[in-house]
DNA sequence: ACACTACCAGAACGTACGTTCTTTTTAGAT
DNA sequence: ATCTAAAAAGAACGTACGTTCTGGTAGTGT
């Protein structure tokens, strides 16, 4: 054997994130991908073979270590105090860059299946997600008894969505802090 | 005097946003561009000297002619009917591309406080359009009384770019107009 | 200590894209 | 009909970016 790598994949995909954030993917050029990691280009292209596959496994890693972090509070199902956790971790996670992945959907959606599936897999689980949180809560009482639960679902998952549009224009957290709470609010009983 | 240009400058924009809908900033491609405009290059860059602010007056044109037309639903201001014409038209008009606005607010809105800068006056005039309607709503008692208004129009404002994103991934308009009805049914008394 | 392996850094390559220039065509004025 | 000025078409240019290649280097095993 040799030489080992010194490289952490991890720790690569991780710093990519913010890159693809900050300048989307065509405008995330190699040189800077390069810089802000701790890679090289060889074993950038032994590793990963284009910068199309790479934002792939970079989606992926987001998905996996952030966006499930995120969203193992409603698969946790404490019931509305879980939507709560939910959305004040989101708020504070999508501040000021937005959502990588929602970002990839409205840039290369409309070219890109694989994008677009992966898109679609998320919104569903998050939607199944919010049924379980809120089929919870109602079972114990914590919001209104004539809750349509699937509505409410389907609102809350759209509603995720606009966090991360807006969360690109807002300054602070404030302003989607606030929203937060106008949504959350009715629903209690 | 002599020839006069061929090209109709509304047309030319009209046809371009399709092509920024399509692939985004930086996957639109000048070639594309003027292949689906009956534009010349040398005419491109006499009018508009750069790709960037060619954007510019595309996403001017876009709001003009496209958005502002469905947001006028709102400031015709007939109340609950109104919003509700309003996310009829605009659920029709992203089906399956979008809005060109939310996808270059995610593309760009990092790297450009000129993008931000519309974004956010866009959102804002949304709310109030909103808070509009729901007034007169009230005034009217289409709605349910003890509906707070301000807070009920930022979640629309919200909604409405949650669908932004959506429309890319949906196939069709029927799980939008589900969406819609699941929002808007709640708020009726 | 030495050799071997494969990693790192960055130069080099080729292509693709934004922009400019050249040629050709056309509409209007005389 | 002819001349002219400007527009259209697309060739050409330069640069920037994705990808590959090269030379030197640093671990690792003997």
């Amino acid at each position: 054997m040799s030489r080992k790598a010194q490289y952490n994949l991890d720790d690569v995909l991780s710093q990519s994130i913010d890159v693809f954030l900050e300048h989307g993917y065509h405008g995330a050029i190699m040189d800077e991908i390069i810089a802000r990691t701790d890679f090289n280009r060889r074993g950038f292209y032994l590793e990963f073979g284009s910068k199309q596959t790479f934002l792939y496994t970079v989606l992926a890693h987001y998905q996996e270590t952030q966006l499930n972090k995120i969203m193992h509070h409603l698969e946790s199902n404490q019931g509305l105090p879980s939507i709560q956790a939910y959305f004040a971790d989101y708020v504070k996670h999508v501040s000021g860059k937005g959502c990588l992945l929602i970002n990839t959907i409205t840039e290369l959606g409309f070219d890109d299946e694989k994008v677009r599936e992966v898109g679609r897999h998320y919104l569903d689980r998050l939607q199944i997600d919010f049924i379980g949180c809120l089929e919870k809560a109602a079972s114990l009482k914590q919001i209104t008894p004539n809750t349509n639960i699937e509505s409410t679902a389907l609102q809350l998952t759209s509603y995720v969505q606009g966090f991360a549009v807006n969360a690109v224009l807002a300054g602070d957290t404030d302003e989607l802090e606030l929203a937060t709470q106008a949504l959350l609010g009715p629903l209690a009983r």
